[in-house]
RNA sequence: CGGGGCAUAGCGCAGCCUGGUAGCGCACCUGUUUUGGGAACAGGGGGUCGCAGGUUCAAAUCCUGCUGCCCCGACCA
């Protein structure tokens, strides 16, 4: 991509707006745009983030089994009757009524809906075990949203339901999520602490948050050391087989949010120097709540004895809209963001020092295209801006990698590489650029 | 939903107290000189001062009402 032909609108000084650093550095780096409280308009540079994030999550949910669905952002009022949420979900729910004055609403979430879909093609346990998810906007009226897309009215959220015969196989359809989400972020060059939430009326201990450490974070978390440290899950997990070995080591130490905090039993199960009182940002959230909904509307299949049973659900939430800026707090400096590489706009910037000169534009444009033949994303400066001014763009929309050629290394048949995230800049061939970058 | 604040060019702001028809920096356009960490000079374009009323010869400025947005708290992917 050209920087000539596209669409960065990247901002010198900070809407005034914008508190804390990831909202400040998403709308400098022209990634979004407010249109409204808590509603963003995705420009390119956020628009590519936000869809490497969701194709993440697509790949982990996959491989752990779930299936991919699209559920509509409007909904019947009529089905949230049936589960008694219509009532009971207040105002955060953004209502409205059809020309045929039909009640709607606007989808905070789908587990009516999803089990109105369950219940309309499952009839049998041995359709069983099922994970259906989708990626799809969600409306929630906060009453006071903030932070950017950190707290959005309107956001991205990737919903997966499981459906079982008993509570033995939800709780492996839970863990599978939970290994899929451990593996999720960890691609996103994020450290996630899965803490236990609170269950509600259900009970139980299956539900985690999983919460990413930040000094922004909403809320206040409490940890052992330990957790931060854990190997990740492969990916040749093998997801059809019992995953509790794997989730154990996450689930032991003492890992908890400050709803269900409580200090006495924090200190008497981590040693002094291993305690972790932070601050956390949630990017995902997974519980099983049993028969709650399908109990309801009717969600039954027929077990082996020939009996009809109501199915045992759990549901799983991640919110890429939220991961953006999360990340942003978790990987930034003065000069901006430092993307992970797997959720990098673009992995490669070439920065044309010398635009119009004639030897400095052939070189990157045979940079550009070599390194565009071998799959590698590209963004061409191309330019005619003083290269002060390139650098600081650069630096603050954050690719991770940058290629500076101008006249001076060219005199030597030299360009420079630079490495976003320790600044280390050294000087090689363009062809010798070319393999750094395309060796991993 | 309670408390506080803000609204003037795309962005950041001054002007308001003490009324006289709008200004600065950045960005943008033209030209010249430049070019290795947010260039210099010269010229230029862009604003129903959030909206609606009122006071006045005259309102960005004073008064009233409304709307939008931000921050702090209680709630949440």
């Amino acid at each position: 991509m050209r920087l000539s032909r596209y669409f960065l609108p990247t901002l010198k000084e900070t809407p005034r707006e914008a508190e804390i650093v990831s909202h400040r550095l998403m709308l400098r780096a022209g990634m979004i745009r407010q249109e409204a409280a808590g509603i963003y308009s995705w420009l390119p540079l956020g628009k590519r983030v936000l869809d490497k994030i969701c194709n993440i999550v697509r790949e982990e949910q996959n491989r752990s089994g779930a299936i991919e669905v699209l559920m509509p952002t409007l909904q019947p009022a009529e089905l949230w009757k049936e589960s008694g949420r219509y009532d009971a979900y207040g105002q955060e729910m953004l209502r409205i009524t059809d020309r045929h004055d039909r009640p709607m609403l606007y989808g905070p979430t789908n587990e009516e809906m999803i089990t109105a879909i369950f219940k309309s093609g499952v009839r049998s346990y041995k359709d069983l075990p099922l994970n259906l998810y989708h990626i799809q906007w969600k409306v929630r009226d906060e009453v006071r949203p903030r932070f950017g897309t950190m707290r959005s009215r309107e956001f991205l959220m990737k919903d997966a339901y499981s459906f079982d015969l008993d509570a033995d196989a939800a709780r492996r359809a839970y863990y599978r999520m939970f290994v899929a989400y451990l593996r999720t972020f960890a691609r996103m060059g994020l450290t996630s602490v899965p803490m236990k939430a609170d269950t509600g009326p259900i009970g139980g201990d299956l539900s985690h948050e999983f919460i990413i450490l930040a000094d922004t974070g909403e809320s206040e978390v409490f940890c052992d050391k330990a957790m931060l440290d854990l190997p990740i899950p492969s990916e040749d997990t093998d997801f059809t087989g019992d995953l509790s070995d794997l989730v154990a080591p996450f689930t032991k130490p003492y890992a908890a949010t400050d709803e269900m905090h409580d200090q006495a039993a924090f200190e008497a199960a981590v040693p002094e120097e291993r305690r972790v009182s932070a601050r956390g940002i949630e990017v995902g959230h997974i519980f099983y709540f049993g028969t709650k909904y399908s109990a309801p509307m009717g969600a039954v299949v027929t077990g082996p004895d020939g009996k009809d049973v109501p199915v045992e659900m759990g549901s799983y939430g991640i919110g890429p809209s939220r991961l953006v800026p999360a990340i942003i707090e978790a990987s930034h400096d003065d000069d901006g963001i430092i993307w992970p590489a797997s959720v990098a706009p673009f992995n490669v910037g070439i920065i044309n020092m010398r635009a119009g000169d004639d030897a400095c534009d052939a070189a990157c444009t045979e940079l550009e295209w070599q390194l565009q033949a071998q799959g590698i994303d590209v963004l061409y400066d191309d330019t005619d801006a003083r290269g002060g001014a390139k650098f600081a763009q650069m630096d603050l929309i954050g690719l991770p990698k940058q290629i500076i050629v101008g006249p001076k290394g060219l005199k030597n048949g030299e360009v420079e590489v630079k490495d976003r995230k320790t600044g280390e800049r050294t000087l090689m061939s363009p062809q010798a650029a070319i393999n750094a970058l395309t060796a991993s």
